[in-house]
DNA sequence: TCCACCATGTAATGCGTTACATGATTGA
DNA sequence: TCAATCATGTAACGCATTACATGGTGGA
């Protein structure tokens, strides 16, 4: 369950609102973990209630937009659950079972939705490869650079994968697809 | 939403009852889509409801043992499902929000976690390459062999770079942790 | 003035998880 | 005969998802 600490991980990073948080779960942070607002207002209020971060409304700005900050108590529970033990990633990779069903159930359509998604698969690689040209050109960086790199190339490397296994798969269906 | 596809599709492969799948997707299945027991008698009892599968009794089994079969309008709903227009798979991985947090609070017992998790991956490793090793040795092969070869290379290549990215970590971690 | 949009929130539903329950069978 | 185990199932809870609601702000 990583979504609290997921927030508090942002927040630690820079204070924002709920509609903030919303759009950093859209980008960065939503790379690997993603989440609807009504999620994140949600988790927030018992953020707060737990004493982990406050909010306080932000004068001038639209609506009731607030700000959220995080507490030394927050930050002590994000330490806390960093070095929690940890289980395996649970991985629930719908495209395997689809394949499989194939494998069973003959020829079918698939291959169209495969070219579908490799396409988005490539365009998510560009944007990644975008952002590492731009934020990370020099190669000697302190701890927290280099940790920050690390995470983008996990995320280069396995739109890489899945472009490679898409390609795989459809030289297989197509030969007869 | 894929579980009861995946039992469609386990069942198409071959008939068996509730506890055989749920030891099904404990090996070969549930590499790439887990479901415990409870999840998949509540499941069964759906698809029997919605006329997919029909069940009967095993005479002369322990307990209340019944075997379920796929039926014809099963084998069409999981064609139908196979060629249907599919999500980008969703991407929750735990170790990458920690990383973050690591590179923001600083330096933590993470590291001792990853050495933890680097030697499941191994594990796993090992026992995909050994049934690849055991049931995949001739190249040449029929369409259905090559569909189920792939998928296994895709774990294959999964548990790779899981351990290449274990290890990259782990040396950054390891410079000041 | 009024419409579109922004920011926040409520409600309903469903899958996934955990704990517990029941009846039958095997084996010591 | 009795304990362990197998096979099936019930119940409760939580997160995730989707649809919808509210109120305020800015621009046409």
């Amino acid at each position: 369950m990583s979504l609290p600490h997921a927030l508090l991980t942002s927040l630690a990073e820079r204070p924002g609102s709920g509609s903030e948080l919303a759009s950093r779960f859209d980008r960065s942070i939503g790379y690997f973990w993603q989440a609807t607002h009504q999620q994140i207002y949600r988790e927030l209020a018992r953020l707060e209630a737990n004493g982990w971060v406050r909010s306080v409304a932000i004068e001038g700005a639209r609506g009731r937009k607030r700000r959220y900050d995080l507490l030394p108590q927050g930050l002590e529970e994000l330490a806390r659950w960093t070095a929690e033990p940890m289980d395996p990633p649970a991985i629930r990779d719908e495209l395997m079972v689809r394949l499989r069903a194939e494998s069973v159930i003959g020829p079918s359509a698939l291959a169209q939705r495969l070219t579908e998604m490799l396409s988005l698969h490539r365009q998510k690689l560009a944007a990644y490869q975008a952002i590492e040209r731009r934020d990370f050109v020099s190669s000697s960086s302190d701890r927290r650079r280099r940790l920050q790199h690390l995470v983008l190339k996990a995320g280069v490397d396995f739109e890489r994968q899945r472009i490679a296994f898409y390609e795989d798969a459809l030289s297989i269906l197509e030969d007869d697809g």
